[in-house]
RNA sequence: GGGAGUGUGUGCCUAGUGGCGAUGGCAAUGGGCUGUAAACCCAUGACGUGAGAAACACCGUAGGUUCGACUCCUACCACUCCCA
């Protein structure tokens, strides 16, 4: 059922052409997903994010298992039907809210209570329940329970909260009963080269459909990221998709995608949609800037989607301060829209050839640094409380 | 003409009834947001300062009472309401 494969491979750099196939169809690679943790991507119909080129979308194990339930779901029909969104799913393992939530968590070794955000009701998440919720959900592509490794960490934390991500991969497979769904690994090890290989080695060895990099843009500069990126995405296996989770920018998905990366999430087109931020293809437009009071200009012109085609900034700046529910509506529409076509032009200048192009024009339109020239910082951020974070071999 | 009430910082509303260098909201402007506790969050807006003290300024205006007044008293000004 679960199939991924690569049609071509870019000569110049690490990026890759392909389908991913699931119980519920199959979407091309690469492919940046919607975020919908609670069921709906904010503010979007199905019928509209099918529109804005959308072609899967996340869910999450956290939020769902707390409210309507995971059960609940089950009951009416799994998450698919529940939602109305035909298309493939991805879950979320509530590993990332061990991380968000930090104040509301207790983790152990077997895994984590937490305080629900909701009500303040305890509730225990491991391995063994998130394979159970994210089954009841019946999403396609099912992520294993981690520790998202905070930053900074020193090495010791680090590697501590590596080994608990590992023992719950193979957790996470023991309960894991396939089916139509597949079973992702997390890669962590966070800002630490060495690390990274260590974990990308031992979660290879495992049996997964596919390897997510976790723990990264969780609050480090582009200097530490790219490089740990770039180092790691080449570890895992060249056959099976490789997700970037959480990322990000439309700079950090073309500099992703240059290394290998297939698969993408992120809440900044949709969360900065809502707070007046969009995405275009002249740059970043903050919409909510008196200069776009009386702008009868297309919040993108190049751009063909709905928002784009029919209203002026001046009135996307005037229901954004009226506080309209359509503000959030138009603003995310074309920030979907904005990051499909972003996708689908990737994919296609992989396939003809020309991505080192047009990778080069996304980055000087967001004034972003190639993933390739960027290095490490020679020392140790200031931030970090371990002064021997540089584990990288001084490569100066 | 008589009576009652209300005036608070660069826009609007507002807390405050003797120790206030004055509260909060809205609006405005700018910034932020990366596996979503986010239609959210942060910053800025009397004078003055690197910071503190003194000086000086400060709740319609002008006086007064008081150790001390946005707060109490008097007059005036403006506005609102009621009765003629």
């Amino acid at each position: 059922m679960f199939k991924f494969a690569i049609s071509k491979k870019d000569h110049e750099s690490g990026a890759r052409l392909g389908r991913l196939h699931t119980a519920h169809g199959w979407v091309d690679t690469p492919v940046f997903m919607a975020v919908g943790t609670q069921g709906t991507v904010k503010g979007m119909t199905p019928v509209q994010l099918r529109e804005a080129g959308v072609g899967m979308v996340l869910g999450n194990t956290y939020h769902l298992m707390l409210r309507p339930t995971a059960e609940l779901i089950a009951e009416l029909g799994g998450l698919h039907r529940f939602m109305g969104w035909d298309g493939p799913i991805l879950t979320d393992s509530g590993g990332f809210q061990v991380f968000s939530l930090a104040d509301l968590t207790k983790r152990t070794d077997d895994g984590v209570t937490f305080r629900s955000h909701i009500d303040g009701a305890k509730h225990w998440l491991d391995a063994k329940r998130s394979m159970e919720v994210q089954r009841l959900l019946g999403s396609d592509v099912v992520m294993a329970f981690d520790d998202c490794t905070p930053y900074p960490s020193t090495r010791e934390q680090t590697e501590a909260s590596m080994r608990l991500t590992h023992r719950w991969a193979d957790m996470s497979l023991d309960h894991f009963q396939g089916g139509q769904q597949a079973l992702f690994g997390i890669v962590q090890g966070g800002m630490f080269p060495d690390l990274r290989e260590e974990s990308a080695r031992v979660l290879c060895e495992k049996p997964f459909h596919g390897f997510a990099i976790g723990g990264l843009s969780v609050g480090e500069s582009k200097d530490l990221m790219y490089p740990i990126l770039r180092h790691t995405a080449p570890l895992l296996p060249d056959e099976k998709p490789r997700y970037l989770m959480g990322v990000g920018t439309p700079a950090d998905l073309v500099n992703a995608v240059s290394v290998g990366v297939d698969m993408f999430d992120c809440v900044m087109p949709t969360r900065n949609a809502r707070n007046g931020y969009a995405f275009t293809s002249e740059g970043a437009v903050s919409i909510k800037k008196a200069e776009n009071k009386r702008s009868e200009k297309a919040l993108d012109p190049a751009c063909s989607c709905y928002t784009c085609k029919n209203f002026s900034r001046a009135y996307l700046n005037h229901v954004f301060k009226a506080n309209e529910i359509l503000s959030s509506v138009l603003m995310t529409y074309h920030n979907l829209a904005y990051y499909q076509d972003l996708m689908a032009s990737m994919r296609a200048a992989i396939q003809e050839g020309r991505f080192a192009e047009l990778k080069s024009r996304i980055l000087s339109t967001y004034g972003a640094e190639d993933i390739e020239t960027v290095n490490a910082p020679e020392r140790a951020p200031t931030s970090s409380p371990n002064p021997s974070v540089a584990e990288e071999p001084s490569c100066g």
